[in-house]
DNA sequence: TATCATTTGTTCGTATGTATC
DNA sequence: CGATACATACGAACAAATGAT
């Protein structure tokens, strides 16, 4: 096998390793393997490489971990596309009057669902109070344009409930709405949201339609609070980054004398 | 192999699919296999579920994709502990004064390096003008409290460096030394970021110090932009979500009339 | 220190299944 | 239908890390 210059630096590297280092390398030159282009088939590399078959199939599958090449079933391996988002979800909050709207323009493609839930955690953590009882309503949302997915879900405790009977009414209704009841009912809001990556679940891959040479997903939490900067509301939504990125607009914000 | 009634629905699985399957389900269960346990040797599983030694490499695979379980050398496969983040990194301006300082506390780990270069691409789309020439300065960051790492980019077009000279003087200057060089020379700044999620590379592996049962990086770009909507700075920020999240404050803005 | 059993990692070879054209 | 391509599955051997003897 290869016992060619480009391992200097890494003498011990396993077979698969270095072949697919020098299919990553070939790519990212560009000149070979250009996007969209066909890599050589699994025979022809194995005599091409003169290694087994295993060991192409690895080093391939290295290709696809790396994101660069994507397999299809009785077609060949492909250069991927270096795909740019084709969605960006604005998450930020435009005053409209005496409206806040969502800065992003997103349909709900299903009806909303609402379950009682006990929730520990990671959720239990931002409201800060314990593991406590809440309603949470899970909805499906699509852009219309791109059709791009997210899912997302509301999370109201039932101690907040309780003081604003009109979230416990309707706890499906839209954000924006569930911002309106809360300053309404007399509270200062403010926000603030977290934003986390990981693998994907099947289950997450199926909701959001996710490409086969997607891997990753984006979840964020928007935490609602009121002055004294109890969290008052929760909201959940999981993108994948493959097809739309975050944008946040940065405000300078000047720190409250305590 | 079994043919058991978790298949029903899948009935065409191949076996590792049906292996990762039943271990997964398992896993979730959390009664055999709890967080941090080892699963059984793949020998072990090779003679109980009487499929060839590959098969099982294949299903414990799959579980390492699905981010379920990590397999370490000579030691076994093991069912991945919940890993929260140890540190929050929040992309918030803070007004001080004349000042505005980054809303996180992370240190300059090594002195940073200035490069020319070109940008295409990513970059270039958000600079919206094309390819460009631009002073690139790359530094690493830590947060001393936990170790955690993160990389930061600043890339400064030669177009602004042109008509900000102090810019083109200390490209390596911190982001907040740069706004206030920006502000002083009578810009009125405005800043918007995006999130970005993605499979590591090794070369971000080792910069960033991944746990290797980390897969994934954040990447963000902040663009500082003048009152006009022209990009003047563009800074890149790669962290592990397995390590850190990211933390926005969301000020609802009311949209200019024009 | 040295040896050994255990466990995952790497590599080979071979056969068959299934999608595409 | 046949050729080509990737997917699945089996079996075997050795390498390398780990922990205990």
């Amino acid at each position: 096998m290869p016992s060619d210059s480009t391992d200097a630096l890494q003498p011990h590297q396993p077979l698969y390793r270095q072949l697919a280092g020098i299919l990553a390398a070939a790519i990212a030159a560009g000149e070979e393997y250009p996007p969209g282009s066909r890599l050589p088939s699994e025979t022809e590399l194995e005599s091409r490489y003169n290694v087994s078959r295993s060991t192409v199939r690895q080093a391939v599958a290295e290709l696809r971990r790396m994101g660069l090449a994507v397999s299809k079933h009785g077609k060949g391996t492909f250069v991927r596309e270096q795909a740019t988002p084709v969605a960006t979800i604005k998450r930020t909050l435009i005053r409209r009057g005496k409206n806040l709207i969502m800065g992003h323009q997103l349909d709900e493609a299903e009806e909303a669902t609402v379950t009682r839930d006990h929730v520990s955690g990671d959720i239990e953590a931002l409201f800060a109070r314990g593991p406590i009882h809440t309603l949470t309503a899970d909805r499906l949302l699509t852009d219309p344009q791109t059709g791009v997915r997210a899912t997302h879900r509301t999370i109201i405790p039932f101690d907040v409930a309780d003081e604003v009977p009109a979230l416990a009414e309707q706890p499906a209704a839209s954000p924006t709405d569930l911002y309106g009841i809360l300053a309404e009912s007399g509270l200062t809001l403010t926000w603030w949201e977290t934003v986390d990556a990981r693998t994907a679940r099947p289950d997450e891959r199926a909701a959001l339609r996710m490409p086969d040479d997607a891997d990753t997903i984006l979840i964020t939490h928007r935490v609602t609070e009121d002055q004294n900067g109890r969290a008052l509301l929760v909201e959940e939504m999981r993108t994948s980054p493959a097809r739309v990125r975050l944008a946040y607009r940065i405000t300078p914000t000047t720190p409250k004398r305590g």
